[in-house]
DNA sequence: TTGTTTATTCTTTTT
DNA sequence: GAATAAACAA
């Protein structure tokens, strides 16, 4: 604080600046082989992290540039590396941060002349994997009912995420499914390869094999890395494993950080063995436990505690915290998930006009398709808040349309993106012209832009020849743009005159059409943000930026504004105010989880995910009835939530509970409330108890008779707020209604 | 070739 | 209910 450029230099040691407990510092200055960080949620992972790295640039003199760390979210990696900067007092160049999918990213580019590839590959997203798969397909005649793409995508992404290569099991015997493959995916890494473009799981496994086959290489990378850092370790899969033991195996310096509590990505490869035997891998590991939470009050933890408690699978670990007491965690019931909705979203109300800020809010749900409900209550209410995911910006059709012209200007050989926009906007090539073309381009061994910029094809139609001479027009004179450099703003806008996109649009005046508009003009503005922000960087690392970016990263809290997202997209956060919601069984966990007992256990872990993201209120909720696929289904709650000890949380039910708007449109009530409620076997649905009450455990439900000291006998009729902000309206006998906070109310029933 | 209608499947979760 | 694919008319 007293001079500018020698506070960090006078400070002697780096972990003065940042507090530590006794087994967190221990494990920041350990140095003496590989480490392996059990960092239960909320216990200071990321403290740790960065206060490691730290300690290694200013105590170790290790470069930047030798440290690989690789974090969860690009997100987290841009924080992370803020913080360290701050913590040393310099900025930091080089080090190598960030995703492991962009950290690959970044050397197979560095690397790309070493396996015949140009260093501005394309990198395919999902969308484009899916259409490549279904390009293959058809080529080798399968049929996509026997054989539907998204089996083989899955089946093919586990030979990537082993890193098996087409040729290592070309000739091995296996069942006619596995057979054929195999066929398409060494049909789907040709086409890859043909179109310089990687999906995401090459980006992990074409790493591996590149210093896996290349020792020159393997040792440079091993002698460059004095440090390899892992969060989350417990969510890598096995390409990742080997890329970690690739460039750490030797030097023993890799420090990993994990909790396998926190295992929720095994259905995408990810092995939570990892973790659980890294000791044997890496012989001479040193093991920490985290173990002190400094996020949840003691009500929550116990509470989270007692859902993953009933895991087989798992390190052995208790977390414990110093934030005494708290409001009780609270379970409620509601008729249905549209009552549930309104009803969270008139807790929020309450407590937003309580001076609770939104960013201190999170509603957190199973599935993406639980958000429009609450978007529409919070929305009704006028509450502000930010979706994190589901369909994003970057997936809406005009966008993928404009990023598509842009890949292809920095890789005119990316077939998947030409086909794309190849006749879009309308230029009179259809689906036999196109099919011709690919077949033209294939014989001339040229891929579609580059045939389509060279030749003048053979015999055509006179409206497509039109149409061909427009996209060429266009292309070259893009392309030529690229050649000097142009700005990707600059380039984005000569695209949109260039080819009338946006005419088609106009024309329409529409509203769809408008938004179509707006949002193509939201992306010139970012573009045009970015390249202020990124001078001297090109188009290629924009559009590297959008395909690795995930959803979370691109959600910033600085908007005061109530967040929604997955479970899954949550893990690392914390807010003050949780919902779980939709916590039946079928949702959470997932009906398709329910066969296999690991797989009911990575839900498990999921909701433990959430219980522990809430710093001071917790609130899960289950419904009675859900809308899903066109028609009401029948819940019951959460086999996770009947499992917990009852008085950890207060159980209140309100599924008698109608909100205001929806008694007034009571004569005529939609079809779907119609539905006969099916009896539930659940151990919640019992009558209520007096017994129950204790100084803990207050169950409370709407329509249950009270009987008041001062106002006699009463029946509540609503419930709101959440902790210890409960309050409850009750109708008392002489008929008038009082609103009383839960915690003072002095009755008995 | 283009833009409409209708049938069908579908929802986990994501770098 | 929504998004996609196939089928159909213009």
């Amino acid at each position: 604080m007293t001079s500018t450029t020698s506070n960090s230099a006078a400070s002697p040691n780096v972990l003065n600046n940042v507090v530590l407990n006794p087994v967190q510092k221990e494990a920041v200055m350990y140095d003496a082989g590989p480490q392996l960080v059990f960092a239960g949620a909320g216990t200071g992972k990321t403290r740790v992290l960065t206060a490691k790295i730290a300690f290694l640039i200013r105590q170790k003199s290790i470069l930047p540039q030798q440290i690989f760390a690789a974090t969860f979210t690009n997100k987290a990696a841009r924080e992370m590396q803020a913080r360290i900067e701050t913590l040393i007092g310099l900025p930091l160049k080089g080090l190598w941060i960030g995703t492991f999918h962009s950290l690959c990213a970044r050397l197979l580019r560095r690397e790309a002349l070493h396996f015949g590839y140009s260093p501005s590959f394309s990198i395919f997203d999902a969308a484009d994997q899916l259409s490549l798969i279904k390009k293959v397909a058809k080529e080798l005649q399968l049929d996509e009912r026997t054989m539907p793409p998204k089996t083989l995508l899955s089946a093919i992404s586990r030979y990537k995420n082993a890193c098996v290569k087409p040729l290592d099991v070309i000739n091995k015997q296996g069942s006619y499914f596995e057979q054929e493959v195999v066929r398409v995916y060494s049909a789907y890494q040709d086409s890859l390869r043909r179109q310089q473009a990687m999906d995401f799981d090459d980006l992990l496994s074409q790493c591996v094999y590149l210093l896996r086959e290349n020792e020159e290489l393997r040792r440079r990378y091993q002698s460059l890395f004095k440090y390899v850092l892992v969060d989350e370790y417990q969510d890598t899969n096995l390409a990742q494993f080997y890329l970690v033991r690739l460039l750490a195996e030797g030097s023993g310096r890799v420090f990993v950080v994990g909790d396998d509590d926190q295992s929720i990505y095994a259905w995408r490869g990810a092995q939570i063995d990892n973790i659980l035997s890294f000791e044997k891998v890496f012989p001479g590991t040193k093991v920490f436990k985290l173990e002190q939470n400094y996020r949840s009050t003691e009500a929550i933890l116990h509470f989270a505690n007692a859902v993953i408690v009933s895991n087989t699978v798992r390190a052995e670990k208790t977390l414990w915290t110093g934030k005494k007491g708290g409001g009780s965690v609270i379970v409620t019931r509601y008729r249905d998930d549209r009552v549930e909705a309104e009803s969270v979203s008139d807790a929020i109300k309450s407590a937003l006009s309580r001076k609770v800020l939104p960013r201190d809010i999170a509603i957190l749900f199973r599935t993406n398709a639980q958000s429009r409900l609450f978007e529409d209550s919070l929305r009704k209410r006028k509450v502000p808040y930010v979706l994190v995911g589901g369909m994003s910006f970057y997936e809406r059709k005009e966008i993928k349309d404009c990023i598509a012209y842009l890949r292809l200007c920095v890789n005119p050989k990316d077939d998947i993106s030409c086909e794309r926009i190849l006749n879009v906007p309308p230029r009179g090539i259809g689906d036999k012209t196109h099919e011709m073309l690919v077949d033209e381009s294939r014989l001339a061994n040229k891929s579609l832009c580059e045939y389509i910029c060279s030749t003048e094809p053979s015999s055509l139609l006179g409206r497509a020849q039109k149409g061909l001479a427009q996209f060429r027009e266009i292309m070259t004179l893009l392309l030529d743009l690229v050649a000097e450099h142009a700005s990707p703003h600059q380039l984005c806008a000569e695209m949109l005159a260039l080819s009338g996109y946006l005419t088609v649009f106009e024309e329409e005046n529409s509203e769809e059409a408008n938004a179509r508009i707006e949002n193509v003009n939201e992306l010139l503005n970012a573009l045009a943000i970015w390249t202020e922000d990124n001078l001297g960087k090109g188009i290629d690392a924009f559009l590297e930026e959008v395909s690795l970016a995930s959803d979370i990263d691109r959600w910033e809290q600085k908007d005061d504004a109530v967040s929604m997202m997955t479970l899954h997209c949550a893990k690392g956060l914390e807010f003050k105010n949780v919902f779980v919601v939709g916590c039946e069984d079928g949702i959470l966990p997932s009906r398709q989880n329910f066969e296999d007992e690991s797989k009911i256990e990575e839900e498990r872990r999921l909701l433990y995910v959430g219980c522990t993201r809430a710093m001071e209120n917790l609130e899960c909720s289950h419904t009675d009835q859900r809308f899903r696929f066109g028609n009401v289904l029948a819940m019951a709650p959460s086999r996770f939530l009947s499992s917990i000890s009852q008085d950890l949380y207060t159980y209140i039910d309100k599924s008698a509970f109608f909100p205001r708007e929806e008694l007034r449109a009571a004569p005529s009530a939609p079809a779907r409330y119609n539905v006969q409620k099916q009896p539930m076997t659940n151990e919640h649905v019992q009558p209520f108890h007096p017994d129950d009450f204790s100084q803990d455990t207050v169950h409370y439900r709407m329509g249950q008779q009270i009987s008041h000291k001062l106002y006699g006998r009463g029946k509540i009729v609503n419930i709101s707020g959440f902790g210890d902000d409960m309050r409850m309206t009750v109708l008392f006998a002489d008929g008038s209604r009082k609103k009383l906070m839960a915690k003072f109310a002095d009755f008995t029933t």
